[in-house]
DNA sequence: CTGAAAGCGCTAACAT
DNA sequence: ATGTTAGCGCTTTCAG
């Protein structure tokens, strides 16, 4: 069934049909019902390349995915996607993903201007000075990140989380409970995020008169195994941290681990705090959460994001926004131990 | 730059200009050269939207996620885009992806459908008499699926792992072990596989002798907690399994967790083998592998299906294949325990 | 308020 | 081997 088609049956020119179903102002109310009636009933639906070449615009939202072959894909990541995935849908737009070898990133979003396939994208995981925003611009899609470029003059449109105040909280929540020999188990600090993680750890530890211990402070790739090293070498040293925190929770994980295999006890002996997104274990792995976390709703920023995108696309006025994580108490946390002469 | 200026400028036609870029044999070397480079020069590239009008292919593939907002999307899921998305990129296809509430999920097939916004599908999870086989069948969309629809008659081209097979083996493996009590934590049976990784599982007891006891096979959502539930009543049970099979690392984790929970060692007092897609944990988890594991590599397989439904698109004959998982020694096993006279 | 006509940029019969 | 001519199905001026 095409336009044309269902015009004839109407009696109609396919101008008339057209304007009737986009919902153009200038058609008699009672022919519109028609028209409505009819495409509902002959089970009408534009054929979307056709409006695609008419209108120029692809109705397409890009996401763009590097791939490593060492890494798996973030699980936060396709629950972000579920998330905007369902905004696009429900306004009528296509989602498209483009997972490509971290090589071809920026020839696939050249290939996705040139071909004119998407209105929009989301850019994820925004790394300092990252190019994708000078490119973006270039090629003139509008975009909006998920994450903060905070080094960039120009800020583009963003949702981010308030990764600095959620991190300063956490902090400032374990010191309360006495601890004072902290660690941080930092997600890569090229990713903008994690340097904001930091710099709230940072300060909560000095509003308080203690002194970071650059030593106790680790940026890496945030795989149990990882986190299981630094851990084990961390509990082996003298004066070992009483209070670690971690950016997710797969490090938490490996943390957790470690410090069962020094033989102590989470909680009581060694008191641990991770950031998580929303998330993978959270929400799966026991109740109460066996961690006390920071958790922001990644579904709900992909939404977000998607909402967002899809207003700057129309040309209406966006502003970024922060959001901040709540703080759940788990099992994981409690009162800094009593210091055992050695 | 479009199709028509750059033969103007060529001082050709559009018509061989389009021949010669899309590889149609009746064009002139010399002028194809030309044309090739010219091309170049200009970065041309073809409006997608254009060309998929004219050719009535869309050039894209569908995946369907059916969303609900209790469980988070499967990583596995991710990962098997991540492969499949990389064979599409690589031979011109792009990706759609329709998250979409559970409710909605028919009505997306059909809109993919009337539309024509897919030249193909790829079915994920299937169930036992999966409706979308019909539907597709009627919609008259190519695609593959990623596991076995047995039950089928007319059955359709599929990929899938040898889960019979593999927890046959498993369990084998184990009764070599010494052990002779055994539990399997398998996925809801609605989803296929799960049915034929419990066959496996009782057949390799009938082969040596054992008897399977239905109170100690659960089919269930697989989430961490319901694992620790239901590993805790079993191992107060007198007499508990000392060799447990599970269907997921997620899985896995909870029962792990109930073991260690319940005073016992993990491969010591309790053997656990769990299959895993490859997986998210195993992978990220630790090294060597916390868990002993049957592995089938899901990155691969979603580039595997993602070539048999291009191929099936471009009509050519595709046979289903069926993939064995890897087995993986790891430290969650170990002979059975000496029975102790309680 | 409705319709005629001209594309959008490409492909594909059908000539030549 | 190349060009001419019609579309693909829709939107969008422009006229009425």
């Amino acid at each position: 069934m095409t336009l044309k088609e269902l015009a004839d049956r109407l009696g109609l020119s396919p101008t008339t049909v057209s304007r009737a179903l986009n919902g153009y102002p200038e058609v008699n109310a009672e022919t519109r019902a028609r028209i409505e009636i009819a495409a509902r009933d002959y089970g009408y639906r534009a054929n979307t390349m056709a409006r695609k070449l008419a209108t120029g615009r692809s109705m397409a939202i890009g996401h763009v995915i590097p791939l490593s072959n060492h890494q798996m894909i973030n699980p936060i990541f396709a629950e972000f996607m579920a998330g905007a995935s369902e905004i696009y849908s429900s306004e009528g737009y296509e989602t498209l993903l483009a997972a490509v070898p971290a090589a071809n990133e920026v020839q696939t979003y050249r290939e996705l201007a040139r071909r004119r396939s998407v209105d929009g994208l989301i850019v994820h995981a925004p790394r300092l000075n990252d190019p994708r925003v000078d490119l973006l611009r270039e090629l003139e899609l509008p975009f909006v990140v998920h994450g903060r470029s905070v080094d960039i003059e120009d800020r583009p449109v963003f949702l981010d989380t308030n990764n600095r105040r959620s991190f300063e909280q956490a902090t400032t929540y374990l010191i309360e409970l006495g601890h004072t020999r902290f660690a941080l188990l930092n997600g890569m600090e090229t990713i903008s995020f994690a340097r904001r993680r930091r710099r709230g750890f940072e300060q909560a530890l000095q509003n308080n008169g203690l002194r970071s211990d650059a030593s106790r402070m680790v940026d890496m790739e945030m795989t149990e195994t990882n986190a299981y090293d630094v851990t084990m070498k961390w509990l082996n040293e003298p004066k070992p941290p009483t209070a670690i925190l971690t950016s997710s929770t797969i490090s938490a994980l490996g943390v957790a681990r470690a410090i069962r295999d020094a033989g102590l006890q989470i909680g009581d002996d060694v008191s641990l705090i991770t950031h998580d997104d929303d998330l993978s274990f959270m929400r799966n792995v026991g109740d109460p959460p066996p961690f006390t976390a920071l958790q922001s709703p990644i579904r709900d920023a992909g939404a977000k994001c998607a909402r967002m995108l899809i207003d700057h696309i129309a040309g209406k006025k966006v502003s970024s926004e922060i959001w901040k994580c709540e703080f759940i108490e788990g099992r994981s946390t409690g009162p800094a131990p009593k210091e055992t002469p050695a």
